[in-house]
This record gives structure tokens, C-alpha cells and sequence, in this order.
DNA sequence: CTCCAGGTGAGTC
DNA sequence: GACTCACATGGA
């Protein structure tokens, strides 16, 4: 269905997974974010992006249009439910997030649900981020501006008790301690125990981290969406985080990121997550 | 009102 | 390593 156009794309299934919080729908279809400070806004027309505004070279590399998405679909397990998540989330693409936003905003994403996360970012660009021409909202702030903040500001932004955390890990980063550029250069499980040693970084929040702004496609954050469908993989059989780790990268195979993106959005879309109750109806 | 959300870290075995 | 708990907030 696409052979002619390698870089196909679903902006919405893309922008709507739950990797990123910063884009806006615009009433003509079209998108608007930012990346870092780059303002654009694109469009898509038979599944190939236009862009109405920003540098070509920055965007192809942010939506990642090099990723060999039919060798990616040909890895994908044959089983009933990979096979249903990846016709529907057809065209979306792990994105090549900026590793500061991207780490940040996944520090803030724990025990929240993704329209929480959103709000959270916003109100702290709101608040302290840099105003961009053209931008519906600030960019976000860089980790030497956030170090400067405090904790009290990110409360009323809504981080609850996430707040000391992210603001511990921008001031480890302004210090220094860590540098995020530097870390692409690591192994992945190098870089994965780097990034656990930030204050507010799990394992998940690493693996989130690795997936959307490392171009580690082979990591698997798993969250209790995933966990959910995990066990439900292995009828029922419940497991330790190590085993379902494991049983993950291998079922799912070598871009294994990337299915596990395709299962969450799907599973968070798919049926509206109708929560049938047992309970009696009002 | 109750339940749940893209978990983490500290304590304990 | 695995298990248990507390941790703030807001939408359904």
C-alpha cells in the first residue's frame, strides 16, 4: 500500500501515542509544535507530511521518516493482537525527541494519565519557558532555567510530589553530573543505568527515554498498559519485572519499541478502554 | 465518591 | 532481585 512512498506517515497516530505532549491540532488538520525552540507546523496529505512551516532537514530527522517502517512491519510478531495494532496505528513513527524535553516530561509522567502529563508540561512552559513567535505555547524550559526554578513553582504547575524530582535532575544536569549529548555514544544498557542514576528515572521512565529521543527502538518501556497486555500474551501467566522484561524483547522482537508503542496506542484508543465494570449499573 | 493513571525509591527479606 | 508502601494530582 506504500511502496511508492517509503516515508509514509500518520501525523495523528504519531503525535496522539503518548511520546510526545507538545503538539496542538489546528482547526484546518494541520500541527503545530515545537522542536526545542523550532517552531512548524505540518500537515498530511495520503499519508506523506507537508510541511507548511520549519526547516525540512530538522523535521524529517524529528518524525524520523528514515525509519524503515515495512522492514519494521515485517518484523512485527504474527500474532492477532500485534497484527491488529499495527493496522491500526498504520504510519506511526517513533520520533527522535529532544533528550532534555523528553527526559523531563517523562519524569513527570508517573502515576499520571497522558492528558496530565500534557497539562503539567504546558503549565511549565507556561510558566517558565521561553516565548516562541508563532507558538500557541513557550518552549520548554532548558535544564539551566528549570535549575533556577524551584519547587514550589513546579507544585503549582501540578507535579505534586514528581516537582523535587524534577528539579533535582535539571540541577544534576546543570552541575554537570551528566550529559545527555554524550551519553548517545553509550551502549544502550550503559546508558540506561546513566540515565537510573537522575533522580525520578526508573527503569521505565529510562526505557522511555532510550525508545523516544536515544533511537534505541529495541527498548521496552513497560508501563501497567503494557503489563496488561503482556500477561494477556501469556494467557494469564503473571511475572516478575525481570521475566516480563525478557519475555518482552523476546516476543516482540528486534524493534521491539516499536510494537510496544503500536499495542499502547492502540490499547488506549482502541474501543474507547470501554471499563466494563461488574459491577450494576447506575 | 471511588478508582486509576506511560512509576519511583526506601525498607525489608 | 522481588515484594510492600507511600507518594500528589486530577479526570472519569
Amino acid at each position: 500500500m506504500s511502496e511508492k512512498n517509503p516515508a509514509f506517515i500518520s501525523l495523528a497516530a504519531t503525535l496522539k501515542s503518548g511520546q510526545v505532549f507538545h503538539w496542538d491540532p489546528l482547526p484546518d488538520g494541520s500541527w503545530i509544535g515545537l522542536i526545542g525552540d523550532h517552531l512548524a507546523r505540518v500537515s498530511e496529505i495520503n499519508q506523506q507530511i507537508v510541511i507548511e512551516q520549519g526547516d525540512p532537514e530538522i523535521l524529517h530527522r524529528y518524525f524520523s521518516l528514515d525509519h524503515p517502517l515495512e522492514q519494521i512491519y515485517a518484523a512485527f510478531p504474527k500474532d492477532p493482537l500485534s497484527q491488529e495494532a499495527l493496522t491500526l496505528c498504520h504510519g506511526l513513527r517513533i520520533l527522535r525527541q529532544p533528550r532534555w524535553e523528553c527526559l523531563a516530561t517523562f519524569i513527570t509522567s508517573s502515576m499520571k494519565q497522558v492528558a496530565h502529563i500534557r497539562s503539567m508540561s504546558v503549565a511549565i512552559r507556561n510558566r517558565i519557558g521561553s516565548p516562541v513567535p508563532g507558538s500557541p505555547h513557550p518552549a520548554y524550559p532548558s535544564f539551566e532555567s528549570l535549575a533556577l526554578s524551584d519547587e514550589k513553582t513546579l507544585l503549582e504547575c501540578g507535579l505534586g510530589y514528581r516537582a523535587a524530582n524534577l528539579l533535582k535532575t535539571a540541577r544534576l544536569l546543570t552541575e554537570g553530573t551528566i550529559d545527555l549529548e554524550a551519553l548517545q555514544k553509550r551502549s544502550t544498557t550503559e546508558l540506561r543505568a546513566a540515565l537510573m542514576t537522575l533522580p525520578g528515572v526508573g527503569v521505565k521512565v529510562a526505557n522511555c527515554v532510550l525508545l523516544f529521543a536515544y533511537e534505541r527502538l529495541d527498548a521496552v518501556p513497560i508501563d501497567v498498559w503494557i503489563h496488561r497486555i503482556l500477561i494477556a500474551m501469556r494467557n494469564g501467566r503473571e511475572g516478575t519485572p525481570t521475566q516480563l522484561a525478557k519475555y518482552a524483547r523476546r516476543r516482540l522482537g528486534p524493534y521491539a519499541g516499536y510494537v510496544q508503542q503500536y499495542l499502547f496506542h492502540r490499547a488506549r484508543t482502541d474501543k474507547k478502554n470501554a471499563r466494563a465494570s461488574v459491577k450494576s449499573p447506575a
